[in-house]
DNA sequence: ATGAAAGCGCTAACAA
DNA sequence: TTGTTAGCGCTTTCAT
């Protein structure tokens, strides 16, 4: 591997020269070119490692996640990558498994590899943010905020769990319950609120026994979905907190022959990889990519030095209804 | 952030003794008492970058996968991590898009951050390892093997063509086409083999108006199945050459209302987000989280110097048959 | 077992 | 504009 010593001897400039050639200083365009042509001809690219040694940071951001496995987390990260990689950057995906502690641990990991910055899907409202801000990293919340006055980028939860149940509303639906993520995670409580205010616009009762706070994974949604199902007054819809629940939710109703419409079922999210017809299942999708794209952008801007106030991006979803039954 | 002189000023040892108590070096149990102490009460870590560039290695491994929204390589992710972190390393997951071009770009990256291995998921059988091998980085193949006598870690795809195939025989299907993944990709070539082994062994012609590459994506399904309806003679069952292809054939059957049984259906590669009962598709389960459990296992051999002549783990996928029709 | 010192490859003052 | 030089924080000979 070829040095800026190995190019600055070849070209007859200095060191600095070529380091300068490399970051966009003044250079004349006489030596740029010898330093171009030096290094085309021994192959030479700037060790990075260096680099972020020498400017205490590198251009690596951090991505974290609660769940990798979750189609939207993976979605939103293609949105992150393509802004990142576009502008230089890598990008780090960290799983944090909605464990505080493997959180915890990815965010030291960034301060010591001096990454730029991390664009954080918080697994708590107690994640704890001090070390990365006092060192100066940059960080953007998505999908959830944080307890901190940060960049964010959110959805309009209240919104989508408002839509999602007006659509079960009007298609008849009179016992509509709520299968919800954890009940300390901002999203799945949000949701909440909106299925709540759906009900009661329309003068509705608001059914305490039908809503259920779970996981936000495929078992969560099924167990809640059976113990509905278990009730001597079951529901006859069901608004599912988000994609993996609403998956659960179905697969229990399809296994017991209840297969929408026979139950209205609403999600709050895509499902990407169901075999259902999109005609009888509602869908408010959530636009995980462009959360990621703009969480990027803002980071980017961050890193870049950009020093505004605090600022929060709501995503709204968009409500793709079942065939009205 | 306290340097290791710092710690040495502090301890009243030599910035070099601070370094071998954090690698292991001997040193006096007394000297390097005190080291842990002054590190503890200064928060000392050690800084990652400036090891990096003297070692001329990070403890980073990427992994490069062709489609990071399919659950297969998430799931695989998981079983990498796990192991990695473990041992102290970070995984950079980087997405090729099943593309030529952005695959090489990360593996450029690989060599520039002096990172200290890969394991590859090749996005086609021309993948360009030469500058890789050259300065020395091991690279471990998972999923699909490459041009170079490289460690690697692949199913039993012919095997599990030949399973999936089977099953639809046995329950009585005697028109049983093939979706499979793209004609180039080793995987997708293997489990042809397969379906034409089970086929040939049973006395059956194979019938090729029946066999239909495509890419190994969901909208890929959708079309190839489309297509197999369409023809004057239909086929009466069909074999998914992934978990992707499953799903897109299975969304036109259930559009169409040919759900299984009507139409059998045999799966190559689990369904994690399918809202299907199980008990109607067969599937033949990869264990994808093993490979990346497997993979980063020998890549850390390698890393740590294992020198033996390359290896290749074949895993068993794990028939889940259909409840007998 | 321990310390002194060189240097990994780069960037950024400072001088010229 | 250009070159000289001093580190960034660590590891690793080479002495002792």
């Amino acid at each position: 591997m070829a040095t800026i010593y190995d190019v600055a001897k070849l070209a007859g400039v200095s060191p600095a020269t070529v380091s300068r050639v490399f970051n966009g200083a003044s250079v004349s365009e006489e030596k740029a070119a010898a330093v171009r042509q030096a290094a085309a001809e021994l192959k030479f690219v700037p060790n990075r490692t260096a680099r972020s040694l020498r400017r205490q940071s590198s251009e690596v951001i951090a991505l974290v996640i609660p769940d990798i496995e979750n189609p939207y987390f993976t979605e939103m990260a293609r949105g992150v990558e393509d802004v990142a990689s576009e502008a230089g950057y890598s990008v780090v995906l960290c799983n944090s498994d909605a464990r505080i502690d493997k959180e915890q641990a990815y965010l030291r990991i960034a301060i010591l590899e001096q990454m730029s910055g991390v664009i954080l899907a918080a697994s708590s409202d107690r994640t704890d943010l001090e070390d990365l801000l006092r060192a100066g990293r940059p960080v953007v919340a998505v999908d959830r905020g944080t307890s901190y006055d940060i960049d964010r980028v959110v959805m309009a939860n209240r919104d989508a769990g408002r839509a999602a149940t007006q659509q079960l509303i009007d298609a008849g639906c009179t016992r509509i319950a709520h299968i919800a993520g954890p009940e300390h995670i901002e999203t799945a409580a949000e949701r909440v609120g909106g299925w709540r205010d759906a009900l009661e616009a329309h003068g509705m009762p608001v059914p305490t026994e039908l809503l259920r706070f779970s996981s936000f994974r495929v078992d969560g949604g099924r167990e809640a979905m059976a113990e509905l199902l278990a009730l001597p007054e079951p529901p006859d819809a069901v608004v599912a907190g988000n994609n993996l629940l609403g998956v659960g939710a179905l697969q229990v109703l399809t296994e017991r022959g209840l297969t929408p419409p026979a139950v209205g079922v609403s999600v709050i999210g895509s499902l990407p990889f169901t075999t259902l017809s999109p005609d009888v299942v509602t869908v408010v999708r959530l636009p995980a990519r462009d959360m990621g794209i703009t969480a990027a952008r803002m980071l980017l801007e961050r890193i870049g030095g950009v020093d505004e106030p605090a600022r929060t991006v709501t995503l709204q979803g968009e409500l793709q209804p079942a065939i009205a039954r």
